[in-house]
DNA sequence: GATGAATGAGCTTTCATTCAT
DNA sequence: TATGAATGAAAGCTCATTCAT
């Protein structure tokens, strides 16, 4: 390998890395104003500036708010995805169905954020929603998701897993809603203690 | 009584009348924009128009786009009071809890207007949500309801009642936001056939 | 006619009357602005600012840019009607078509902003062109304009009228531009003798 | 001569080739987006890529997109040029002024793009025009056109070429915007036609 | 010279709210 | 109180040009 190629490479790769890490800063700070603001409220000039570029600077990256909006959102699901993952390798045998759902549970009860996000996600975005395209690749990640925690409810034995497992994403939703939005207080109770009780009645 | 204070009161009660009728006329128009568009998406010119007044006419009513998005869900919530007590109120013994449920689950089921609104009502609204004052009234009449509910929980004898309470409303949403979302579809089952589910395993 | 029905007329005229004032106003800033600067280069910015007005104020009358511009050529297009046909009017017996066609001529001669939106008139505004349905409306009007002039010629009793009033109109605007763009100058001629020449060779 | 200069020379002349050939490339896809959208319409990026080099390699080729434009004018110009002097060549005796003429008109009929990009030049640009050492640059190439027409007029042995040239030229460009614009479809005529009768009445 | 992301001013349009009438 | 035009501050997005590499 000549010294120039090396160059050259070595070049590309430093750009790539800029590039890179660039495209990070500004999904971040775009992950934090959407879960603040939500699409609508949320504003490219406030997520560039956030994530310290100019605003024109945001679109090389991505075409349109919608486009950095999805790609949050797709970042948020692989991060679910992982979690979930890793709970059910941990899980003992016959708890791997349980312990999906308490990921899925913890995942959003520790990450404010993610949990902004989700809700978005979980309940619509407006009137509009997103492009069919984006919707279609969001729907796939999610669809991932409930399988592998209706697998694992499969591996555990349980003939109604397909059951189980809808009950059980709605109630940590339905839990967490409540929660972030104070009304759970009023009946004085956390979400924690509650979706242990769904679990363990 | 004078013939004269007799015309003057009958104005008034006539001009009361308008009053009511032209608040009422905003309120409805209002709940449709907001259960389409959100409270950002649906506009206070949009709002004017679909009641039938001018723009500045709704400001004397409600001081602002908040207000009256108060108001409306306000009204959901009365709506949805009446609804649960007919229910509890038509319920065979013993049954009386489970009822209560099914009757908040039905009430957002049917409605795809008070769910729409429902669901910003149990997700947020944003980042600071409705302003303190608001919220506090809000919170005051889901208290009524969630205390309806749980009050129906302990004629049946149920010493869990608040449990049961908290975790059935947590399911009703959960199903209700998931299939409002069609994230439901992904799992192949409807909200009603889970909610039977939940209600009696 | 009551006192209270005199004064709700009056308010009544004096709105309309403060409202045809403020669109004049608009109408005439836009013209300017349009003629130095094209249908592109001109904004609503610039427009409403050199009207008195604020950016939103032109909304109201006008609900784009596109509508705003059409509105400036349809005043255009009357105030050429009428010019031409006054001429018609004053002409010599005979001599009909000659001072329509120096009517067409003489109006864009003396006035510089309507040569100029005649040009973008006669010349195409680019890509897109209006939309269809002003386009049209504009079509219209431009018809009227040719067919006086034609039925100008044949009063003359000219039985090659329709090709005299093509030939003359292209003359008129080939002379009008070449001046405008300062070619003509290369040739040492002026329009106006130029077009001397070709009415009576 | 040493083969080290040879070599050097080669390189030199190699480098100068790939520099024509990109700048041909360049102002070859400029014409076609500026006839298309316009000085304004036009995007250097979209010039850019329709030509195949990334953004930034079109300054040094052209400092601004004015000065792009204008070298895309210039070539225009030289074509036109060589189409009229080729008529001229072959003209018969007493009617080279007619021939060039028609090679005016022929030249842009025939050429869509050249049309729109010559109704630019003879319409003006804009407020500014082109900037004045631009603008000066393409009236030489201008007026060496016209003086060519004239030219064959003379030799026609008309005493009036420069009236005949000026007016000529008038009636070509009035015939081809007007068709262009599609006003002239409005009195049922097409621009061939009408030369023609012009040219013999 | 070539690259192409970055800059930042600029565009049209929208909209909650105000206010003269 | 009712009217509805006026205000003016955003918003998303574009683009000629620059500049570090």
């Amino acid at each position: 390998m000549s010294g120039f190629t090396r160059t050259v490479q070595a070049r590309a790769e430093r750009m790539e890395r800029k590039h890179a890490t660039r495209r990070e800063r500004i999904v971040a700070a775009a992950k934090a104003e959407f879960a603040v603001s939500g699409l609508n409220g949320a504003t490219m000039r406030g997520i560039a500036k956030a994530a310290g570029v100019t605003t024109g600077a945001v679109y090389p990256y991505f075409a349109s708010k919608e486009e950095l909006y999805a790609a949050v959102l797709e970042g948020s699901l692989t991060e679910l995805s992982a979690h979930i993952r890793a709970r059910i390798a941990e899980a003992a045998s016959g708890r791997a169905g349980a312990e999906a759902l308490r990921g899925f549970f913890d995942f959003y009860r520790e990450r404010t954020d993610e949990l902004a996000l989700g809700l978005y996600l979980y309940n619509g975005i407006g009137p509009s929603g997103l492009a069919p395209g984006l919707d279609r690749a969001l729907n796939a990640r999610l669809r991932d998701v409930f399988g592998d925690i209706e697998q694992a409810f499969l591996a555990d034995g349980r003939d109604d897993a397909p059951v189980r497992t809808a009950n059980g994403i709605a109630q940590a939703i339905g839990l967490l809603v409540m929660e972030r939005t104070r009304r759970l207080k009023l009946l004085g109770r956390s979400a924690a203690e509650l979706f242990d009780r769904y679990l363990e009645p």
